[in-house]
Order: C-alpha cells, then structure tokens, then sequence
DNA sequence: GTTTTTGCAAAATGTTTGCATTGTA
DNA sequence: TACAATGCAAACATTTTGCAAAAAC
C-alpha cells in the first residue's frame, strides 16, 4: 500500500488519455495496444495496474458483460449497456430503473445494496441487416 | 456437430443432478467437486462440456457476476440476482423490468432485444453485521 | 461398426505477481 | 536515498481443445 498519493506517471496518463478517446469499451489488451500505437512504450501489467488503480479511484469501471475479458470505461456515471449479440459492440443507455424500486429491493431481502449492474442483449442495427440472410434454415 | 440428439449419460445426468440440488449457484469447479463427493467419477472437461450443453439446451443459465469464474443456475426461468460484496453469496429475485421499458429501449435505439442480465450489489443481512467491527478507520 | 462421449494432458486465454531496474520527490 | 512505478517473465486461474480409449446406439 502506498504511502504517498499515486503519481501520475506518463504511462497512467496515456492509459486514462486512451480509455476516455475510447467509446467502445474496450478490453485491457485494447487499451495496451492502443497505447502503443500512440507512441509511448509500456507494458501490459503496468496496464492491468493502471486500469484496476483507475477503477479504485473512481476514474474508470469494469465492465462483465460476459466470462471473456473484462471491459473498461471512463463513463464513470451510472449508466447501463446495450450489447450486441452479433458483432459485441456495447452502447451506453440510460438506466430505466427507478430509484425506489431498488430501495424496494433491498429493504425486502434486508440487502444494503451499493448499485447495481444491468445489461441488454439483443442485435444492434448493423447485425439486424447483416444476419437476415444468412440466419435462413440450412 | 453431433447428427443424433445428446445422450443422456451418466455423467451428463448427475453434473444436472448437482445442479438443481445446488441454490448457490456454483462455479464448474464447485459442481465438479460435487459430482466426485456423490460417488460417480467424472473429468474436470467433462463437467465444463455439460455445462455448455445445458446452457445451449435451455436447462442452465450461466452467470457472470464478476471476472471470475462463472458460475451456473438450473433456475431457467426469468429472474435477477443479489450479489453480496462481502461473502460473494447470490441470492435469487424476482424484479422484472416492465415490457414497456424494454420496448421503448428497443425503439430508442434500434435493438432487438433477446433478454437482459440485472445484478444488485451490495451487503446481506450477515455480512452487514459481520463487517460492523472491521470497518472502522484503521 | 459407426458415432458420440469421456478423460487426460496440453494449450489457450486473461490476469496477477515477484523482482530487479528505473524514476522521482 | 527512500519509496513508488515500471517492465519483463513467470505464475496463476479458468476454460478449451486434441486425441486415444470407452461407451452407446
């Protein structure tokens, strides 16, 4: 545990550059590559370090939406996801739940509840187009 | 791809078996543990197979919480999940997001909609008082 | 007898950690 | 000069896969 606040090195600050030009919510490998890619060298648990440093500031979330690799965001407002089934695209969406339903929840289980994490699944637009004709019977 | 319907073998019968006598919402490794404690001898593979099976067929339902591993629910009906953050324990609930929510995020953002996946997060009842002692300024 | 299923071990995937080196207040 | 941060490689955790042996139709 540091002693010192965490210094912002120019690793951490192309890793924080990098997630918030990055609306598609990308993986830590994305996140290394296209660090990379934008000149500076550094290595991939500096960015698995900066990445869980981000999170535990408030700076970044993770995303689950499934056992693959996580996903990480600079949106760091509570909003919630649509994700494509087809090409894995994610979309942030405004959350459509009411507050009072989550105190509802959490009195009726005696749950102190600290938020919530709710995902859509279905097929964005693209893939709506794109699967037609190939989803016919084989 | 298999040209006759999945067997029903021994193996298959008691990863199910586990399963359903299982509310915890297990890992595979926890199902493959149980499955060897009850008698029958059965390879680590075999048990992630089946699960993917299951899951495929509609009699499973995998879940996501967190990075980790994912864990698997015989409950195939509609429901959401509490997840404590402190013992990591899942309990099952019903809070169903009305259709017409979901249609307007359908039309709102082009989707077509398959399903949705809602986790709460926060502390249960026993993890509330447990933690109580320990969470105080170091 | 042909196809499916199993089980093991190896590979693949994603992430964390040990540690020597580098950077910095 | 202490302490923090980096980068590499090794370790780790979870899951998938190749393949020969076993089982089922």
């Amino acid at each position: 545990m540091p002693l010192t606040e965490p210094r912002l090195t120019p690793q951490r600050r192309a890793v924080l550059e990098v997630l918030r030009q990055s609306p598609d919510h990308p993986t830590a490998i994305e996140v290394y590559e296209r660090v990379r890619a934008q000149a500076s060298g550094i290595g991939a648990a500096t960015v698995y370090r900066t990445l869980a440093l981000l999170v535990s500031t408030g700076q970044a979330r993770e995303l689950n939406f499934d056992n693959g690799a996580a996903r990480y965001d600079a949106t760091t407002e509570r909003h919630d996801h649509l994700v494509c089934l087809g090409c894995g695209s994610a979309t942030d969406i405004q959350s459509p739940i009411p507050a009072a339903a989550l105190a509802e929840i959490a009195s009726d289980y005696g749950y102190a509840l600290a938020g919530y994490d709710l995902q859509f699944r279905g097929f964005c637009p693209d893939c709506q187009v794109a699967g037609l004709p190939s989803s016919g019977p084989s």
